[in-house]
DNA sequence: TATGAATGAGGGTTCATTCAT
DNA sequence: TATGAATGAACCCTCATTCAT
C-alpha cells in the first residue's frame, strides 16, 4: 500500500510500538526521543511533528491502549455458579495483567508523576467493576447472603488480581506462581464471603 | 559528638532528608543532585561520596524507611474478636499508607524501572503478611471455618489495602473517602469467608 | 491569467506578502518557513522552488522594495526657498522612515550579516543624495554661500533622518517626538550653514 | 595565580572574549553556543551557569561594553576654536566606531529584535550629547550665533558619525574613506550654521 | 574531609530543505 | 508543477559526576 517516504499512518504507527517497546522495557524517562525513533527507523522530529513530544507520545500510547481496553467486552460465556465465575474471572485477570504488565509498568510509572495519566488510567477500574458486578448479579438464583455486596466483590477481586497479578510478580519481582495461587485462595474467601453458606 | 564543618553522621542525615522530602514532592527524575545539597545546605560532591550517587541516595532512603517499618512491632492492642481485628488492621492500613504516600509513589515509580529497588521493596509485604496471620490465629477459639485460610486472608487484606488505600487514592486520584469505604466492604467479605456462619 | 493551482505569479506574490509581514513582525530568524508558507497559502517548497531559499526570500522582498522606493520620483512640488525645502525633505523622510521601519529592522539587522544584502541596501542612499542635491541647485537664486557644498547637505540631511527618524525611535526605542524635534533642529543648522547670511 | 580547573574570573573572560568575537564575525544567531565554548576552551555549560544562557551572555558583553563606554570621560584636551572642536570630535568619532564596529554590529543587530537591548543601547546617546554641548559652551566667548543651538549640533554630530562612521563603511560596505570624507564636509556644514558669519 | 567549579555527554526539540507522490 | 511528509543536522540547555583546591 504506502511504502518509505509517504507513509504518515505507517510512520506513526511504527513510533508508538517502538516506543511501547522501550517505556516498557527501561522506562520513559531512561528512554530517549533518538532510541526510538532508531527503533522505528524514522526521523526524531516526527514524535515531535505527530504526537507534540516525547510526553505526548506517551499519552497517546496509553490513551490508545486503555481505550480499546474499555471498549474490550466483557465476552466470557456464563458459568454455572458464581465461584465458577469469579474464579474463571480472576485466572483470567491474572493472565490478561501479565501479558500487559510491560505496558503497566509505563502507565504507572508515569502517571506516579503525572496525575493527568493517573486520572486517566482510574477510569477503567470502576467501569470494569461495574460490569462484573453486573454479571454477578445474573447468579442471584444462587444462595447468596441477603445483603450481599456484590459491588465490593467486584472492586476487592479487581484490586486482588491488581496486586497479586502485576504489582507483586512484576515490580516486586515476586515468584509468579505463588502470588498467583495466594490470588485464586483469596478469591476464594471472597466468594465464601459473598454467598449463604452450605449447610 | 562532632560539629560544624565536620560533621559526616549530620550531613547524611541532613541529604537524606532533604532527598526524602524532594523525591516525594518532585519524583526521583526530576529531583537534581544541586536541589538536594542545596537544601542540605552541604556540597553535591557528598552525595556521592556517602551514597554513591543519586541512585544510591534512593536506594538508601528506602532501605532505610522500609527496614524501620519492617521493625515495628505490630504493636497494637488485641481485640475482641477476629472481625474487629480485621477492621483495625485495614482502618491502621489506609491511614498508614495515605501518610506515606508521597514517599510510596517515588519507591515504587523507581522500582518499575530497579528490579533491585523492586525486590528490596517486596521483602516487606510477605513478613507483614506472617505476622498478621500469626495475630489471628490467636482468634482460634472463634468459629472459623474448618479450612480457614488465614494466610490467604492477611496477604489479601494487605493487598486491599495498598489497592485501596494507594493506588487508587494516590495514583489514580480517586476520592479517597470512596476507596476507603469500599476497602472496609471487601474486608467484611473477608471477614465473613474465613468465619464460620452464626447459625 | 492563471488562476487556481498553477498560479506561480500569484503564488510568487502570495509569499512574498507573507514574508515581508511575518519578517517585520517577529525578525528574520524567529520566522519559519512553513510559518510563511502558511500565511501565503501554499507548499513550503516553493519557497526554495522560486526563491532559493529563506536568504533568497529576503533579497528577494528587500531589492523589490528598495527597486521601488529608487524608481520613485521625487514627486514634491517646488519650493519659495531652500530652508522650506529642506524643511519639506525631513518631514517627509521622518514620515517615509517611520511607515517603513518594520521593513527596515529586517532589512538592516540581515545586513548586519550578509554582506550581499549590505551592498544593496546601500545603493539607494548616494543615489537619493545625488536627486536632492540636483534639486538643491535649483535655488542657486539664493544667495548661497559661494562654496556652499550641496551635495554633502543631501547626505547629511538623509543621515540625519536616518538616525532620528529611524534607528532612535525604532530600534533605540526613544521617544519619537523628540527625536523628531531634534531632526528638525538639527535640520535647520545646515539650513544655515549653507545659505549666506542674511545681513 | 589561578590554573585551569577552578578559575572562575578566568572562564567568564574568556566566554566573553570568545562571544564577543564570534556574535561580531558571524552574528548572534549564526553564532552557536558550541563554537564559543570551544573557542574559550571550556565546558559549553558554563555559558549557562555563568550568564544564564546565550541571549544573557550577549546582554552581559553589551552591558560591560557600554558601561565602560558611559564612564569614559571626555577626556581630550580643549581646542582654540569651536570649529577646530567640531573636527577633532568628528574625527575622534569616526576613528572610535570604526574600532568598535564589530561589536556595534552584533548589539544593534540584536537590539533590532530585543527591545531591552535597543533601549540599554539608547542610553548611552543622549548622555554623551550633553556632555559634549556642555563643552561647545565653553567657547561662547566666540561669535555664535544669538539662538545657536549647541544640543542640536551635538545630537547633530552623533547623528552624522554614526552613520557615515558606523553604519555607511561598516553595515552597507561603502568606501570608508568617501564616508569619512563626507562625514567632515557635513561637520563643516553645522560649524557654519552655528557660527555667527565672519564679516 | 569537604567543597563547588568545571565537565561533557546527552537530553528534547526545531526547522530549512529534500523528494516521492 | 505543486505538495507536504519526512529528513537529520544542529540547536540550546541540563545535570550527574569528577577532581583541584
Amino acid at each position: 500500500m504506502s511504502s518509505g517516504r509517504r507513509d504518515r499512518a505507517g510512520k506513526k504507527k511504527a513510533l508508538i510500538s517502538a516506543a511501547t517497546n522501550l517505556f516498557a522495557r527501561r522506562g520513559y524517562e531512561a528512554t530517549t526521543t533518538r532510541e526510538i525513533a532508531a527503533q522505528a527507523r524514522c526521523a526524531e522530529g516526527l514524535i515531535h511533528r505527530y504526537f507534540g513530544g516525547k510526553a505526548g507520545l506517551l499519552l497517546n500510547i496509553v490513551n490508545l491502549h486503555f481505550a480499546r481496553e474499555g471498549a474490550r467486552q466483557n465476552e466470557s460465556r456464563a458459568c454455572t455458579s458464581l465461584e465458577e465465575e469469579i474464579g474463571h474471572l480472576m485466572d483470567r485477570q491474572l493472565e490478561q495483567l501479565w501479558k500487559e504488565r510491560e505496558l503497566l509498568r509505563v502507565a504507572f510509572s508515569s502517571a506516579m508523576v503525572q496525575p493527568r495519566l493517573g486520572r486517566l488510567l482510574g477510569k477503567t477500574g470502576p467501569q470494569r467493576a461495574q460490569m462484573i458486578a453486573q454479571r454477578f448479579r445474573r447468579y442471584s438464583q444462587c444462595r447468596f447472603a441477603n445483603d450481599a455486596d456484590l459491588e465490593a466483590l467486584a472492586h476487592a477481586l479487581l484490586a486482588l488480581s491488581f496486586t497479586f497479578g502485576f504489582v507483586r510478580p512484576a515490580i516486586l519481582r515476586q515468584d509468579r506462581e505463588q502470588t498467583s495461587k495466594l490470588a485464586r485462595r483469596a478469591a476464594n474467601l471472597l466468594s465464601r464471603g459473598v454467598l449463604t453458606p452450605q449447610l
